[in-house]
RNA sequence: GUGGGCGUAGCUCAGCUGGUUAGAGCACCUGGUUGUGGCCCAGGAGGCCGUGGGUUCAAGUCCCAUCGCUCACCCCA
């Protein structure tokens, strides 16, 4: 049985770096002042098509939907932004404070073709900060993500614009439109069809041709935006610099998804390939709203984690070391398995990271397996020890191995290691 | 959906212009120690050479198809 096209097995040998990851945006979300959300991994498919917006790819070719058995047409969720806006309405956070910080860490899935960076099942962390309508708040947020980001991988640049607010973008599209058509002729197919349905993409088209015709003929969405965008915009932009962070205006930065207003931005890494943003997000401040909640302003982030391990270049900066092994309980002869099991158990219940022999293996073979589990120290129970009703302590490092009485196996273990875990109860 | 690259041992990869029993390193197992790890030495196991068809006296090698992986386009994290 192969696994599905585009998802990915985390082995043991990665798990400890994505906990590690995990940890870190815990710790720093918190040190916002931002709390955790989760939310189910399927929600209903018109969530997704009135908060990403029906034109999308990600609405129109890129999800996975099925119906329940009561024809209920469900959607899993590519994205996180409509989902914990959702939540946020239906449990009537807006009633408990004016503002809500919230922040994630979830698995999605979009039905895309896979390539360096993109799966169909991938993760991502991000935040939301829902009520205000301040640079501040954008401030805060982009300097979250950046931390975060920045904790992991160098070289990191914000990509930072405003696409104002959508009753000044009809115009705006209008006139990008105009200041194009005179020379649809020069498009490639593909851009000449965006040139009708969405010319908004037209500014991250790939094609070196359309990106000329755009620096010479078309309009910038920045200098269409009313005088409050613009301050707007401007106070983000200087707060940022303040702190330090790397922040470039990219006038043709436009964003996927409908639901943005006025500020986008992105963080992006040179080791990525093709696809080097690792972070992306902007202020949204008409969708919560539209999803049938109260008028709130608000702004978002959302970060890939394997794009963000990609950038990050094998071993993480400060990672914690693997789980020691403390003992590696050796065992020999059929009268010493039930004693081993509960001298393990024992030894277990005192803090002590235990690894028990359970193939009957030589006493070669368990010690091979000992030093492969990086063991501290080993215990022995042979037919010799079980007679004795002795155990044989062997520390691996220095070689030092002595016979010790079964009944005080705990205290003197401990006079040459202290456990590893905390032992419960404390 | 479209295009390029690649499919040989668990992993990373050799295998020249088709030529006889398909190799290496790492990993794994056993022995060198009647109950003692790492290093070393000796040995061992492990391969429908992605799959199917074709060309040929002969195919891992050439041709076609197909599946898979991968990178890129579209789009996004």
């Amino acid at each position: 049985m192969p696994r599905v096209k585009g998802v990915r097995d985390i082995l043991p040998d990665e798990t400890p770096v994505w906990r590690f990851l995990e940890q870190k945006i815990h710790a720093q979300a918190a040190a916002f002042g931002y709390r955790e959300i989760r939310t189910p991994t399927f929600e209903a498919t018109e969530l997704f098509v009135r908060s990403v917006g029906s034109e999308t790819d990600i609405v129109n070719k890129e999800m996975y939907s099925f119906t329940d058995q009561a024809g209920k047409g469900l959607t899993l969720k590519p994205e996180l932004t409509a989902p914990v806006i959702r939540a946020y309405i239906q449990n009537n956070l807006h009633r408990e404070a004016p503002l809500t910080r919230l922040y994630y860490i979830d698995a999605l899935y979009r039905q895309e073709r896979p390539q360096k960076g993109r799966l169909r099942q991938f993760h991502q962390f991000g935040a939301e900060a829902i009520g205000s309508p301040y640079p501040e708040q954008d401030i805060e947020i982009i300097t979250l993500a950046y931390d975060i980001c920045s904790a992991f991988c160098s070289d990191l640049t914000v990509r930072l614009n405003t696409i104002g607010d959508p009753s000044s973008r009809g115009t705006f599209l209008e006139l990008l439109r105009k200041s194009l058509e005179p020379h649809s002729a020069a498009f490639g197919p593909l851009d000449r069809r965006r040139l009708q349905s969405n010319p908004l993409r037209l500014f991250d088209s790939k094609d070196e041709h359309t990106q000329d015709l755009l620096d010479r003929f078309a309009p910038r969405i920045h200098e269409h935006v009313s005088s409050e965008d613009a301050e707007h915009f401007a106070t983000v932009k200087s707060g940022l610099e303040a702190l330090g962070l790397p922040v470039v205006h990219d006038p043709k930065l436009v964003r996927g998804l409908d639901y943005y207003t006025r500020t986008t931005f992105e963080i992006i890494s040179p080791h990525l390939g093709a696809q080097d943003a690792l972070c992306g997000g902007g202020r949204y401040d008409r969708l919560v709203e539209d999803l049938g909640g109260p008028s709130v302003p608000a702004v978002g982030f959302a970060a890939g984690i394997e794009r963000l391990l990609i950038a990050a270049g094998g071993e993480l900066p400060g990672q914690a070391p693997p789980n020691q092994v403390d003992v590696y309980l050796v065992s020999k002869g059929d009268r010493s398995t039930q004693p081993a099991i509960e001298l393990a158990a024992k030894l277990r219940k005192s803090g002590y990271v235990v690894i028990m022999e359970t193939l009957r293996r030589s006493i070669k073979a368990q010690f091979r397996e000992a030093n492969r589990t990086g063991a501290r120290a080993v215990l022995i129970l042979g037919d010799d020890e079980i007679a004795a009703g002795s155990v044989t302590l062997k520390l691996m490092d220095s070689g030092h191995q002595e016979t010790i009485s079964l009944d005080r196996a705990t205290d003197i273990l401990g006079d040459y290691l202290r456990p590893e875990r905390p032992v419960d109860g404390g």
